[in-house]
RNA sequence: GCACGGGUGGCGGAGCGGUCAAUCGCAUCAGACUGUAAAUCUGACGCCCUAUGGGCUACGAAGGUUCAAAUCCUUCCCCGUGCA
């Protein structure tokens, strides 16, 4: 079980500084959680993850339970023991794979529609690969195309075995292109999903209920009320939330209103540096989000601009970009991670360009650094009453 | 010196009379990526413009054949291999 302590208030924001205890530890919140789907932070040791001042890791039960399935997991001692992590750690239900493998897939977009878009999912509609039922929904493994079938009692019992301190309710994340007949049809769908979520879990990990409800603001503020009233131990946040930082925070804002103040919220999925302050502030306690990693393996790397002092700049680096090739600046002069303490901008080009697997591993140390370390900024900004 | 083989855009390498500014790799540049299907995907890539279209210059060089040539012929210049 979790037990979670507000310890600092904001009176500028929403913003809360708070103790997450958990079987495997206590972190500090607001905090960002790595995001570890196969049961690693992808590149990353779990030694590597501490120096990169990682509090929370969270897994992917869709995931581990295609490859290795939960029984192996479990058989190594769980997942903290299978990965040597023994710090807290959160397994996602699959719900999000609803989504991504889904319509997702289909439509090729990701949960936030970037562009305007006249296609609309209605309800009913069902995407190619996956079928989702009042039960549950039926995948294809993508490693050997094996049915598979993931609903509420599946999802529990898979994440009882995988042995995370938490764990979430089975939901399904809907497409940005759903329209509100869908998004009402799926959060009700996904109400009921938690109620047996509730009464099938057996074990002693928290549960954190999900609020749905896509863009609009009514199935928000319903899903926030009904998810408030379960007994549940925190609260997930899903889905799309509009396509900008300011209706983002907007629809936090209504959505956090409803939820009772005593309990750990987490923003699943969101997390680039632009929204990062702005969640803060609206009272998120812990979020995940894979830009650090999945940048990282892409060539990127993100740095802190300017002098400091203020509100914090930062800017994004293509070290594909041939430029760099001379040059023997770290990635980040400020940045005291390994390797920014250690490698140039020009020795990192030409490894990716060799396309080696070290500099993958090099940008996603710094990245996950950067990240930790400026959530760990702005949690202290809140505790020094100026955020 | 003779005999073959070859010289194509930044590089490698297709094409071998029209649909070729030229397949495809690589390199380069740009864009995307938010509970990871992702060490991935998309686009541009001779020059110029009033740019889902138009113009110009191009396939070693110079001539020629043809309505039409990177593609055929002649000469020359390079490169590789073999024989002297």
């Amino acid at each position: 079980m979790i037990t979670f302590k507000l310890t600092k208030k904001s009176k500028k924001s929403n913003a809360r500084v708070g103790i997450l205890k958990t079987p495997h530890g206590s972190i500090e919140t607001p905090s960002f959680v790595n995001v570890a789907t196969q049961a690693t932070v992808k590149t990353l040791t779990s030694q590597d993850l501490k120096s990169c001042g990682a509090q929370m890791l969270i897994s992917n039960t869709y995931h581990l339970h295609i490859r290795p399935g939960e029984d192996a997991v479990k058989k190594h001692g769980g997942v903290h023991e299978f990965m040597k992590w023994d710090g807290p750690v959160m397994t996602d239900s699959g719900g999000f794979q609803v989504f991504s493998l889904g319509f997702g897939k289909d439509y090729g977009t990701g949960k936030i529609l970037k562009q305007k878009s006249y296609e609309k999912i209605k309800q009913g509609a069902q995407p190619k690969l996956v079928k989702i039922t009042e039960e549950g929904v039926e995948f294809r493994s993508y490693i050997d195309g094996k049915k598979l079938f993931l609903g509420p009692k599946e999802s529990m019992g898979i994440q009882e075995k995988i042995g995370a301190d938490i764990i979430f309710a089975f939901d399904e994340c809907t497409s940005p292109l759903a329209d509100y007949a869908y998004n009402k049809n799926a959060l009700e769908r996904t109400q009921r999903w938690l109620l047996q979520c509730i009464k099938a879990k057996k074990s002693d990990q928290a549960l954190y209920g999900i609020v749905q409800g896509g863009k609009y603001k009514d199935l928000r503020i319903a899903s926030a009320q009904f998810t408030a009233a379960q007994k549940v131990d925190g609260f997930g946040i899903g889905g799309e939330f509009g396509d900008s930082t300011g209706t983002m925070k907007s629809m936090l804002h209504t959505v956090l209103k409803e939820l009772p103040e005593n309990k750990p919220r987490h923003l699943l999925g969101i997390g680039h540096l632009k929204d990062i302050e702005a969640i803060i502030k609206e009272g998120v306690d812990t979020f995940d989000c894979i830009t650090p990693t999945h940048y990282a393996r892409h060539g990127y790397a993100f740095v802190q601009k300017g002098k400091g002092g203020g509100k914090m700049q930062w800017e994004k680096l293509d070290l594909n970009n041939k430029k760099y090739l001379l040059s023997k600046d770290p990635i980040d002069k400020k940045c005291d991670c390994f390797t920014c303490t250690t490698y140039t901008r020009g020795y990192l080009h030409h490894l990716l360009r060799a396309y080696e697997i070290t500099p993958l591993r090099l940008l996603t140390i710094h990245n996950v650094y950067f990240f930790n370390k400026y959530v760990a900024s702005l949690r202290n900004a809140v505790k020094k009453g100026q955020l």
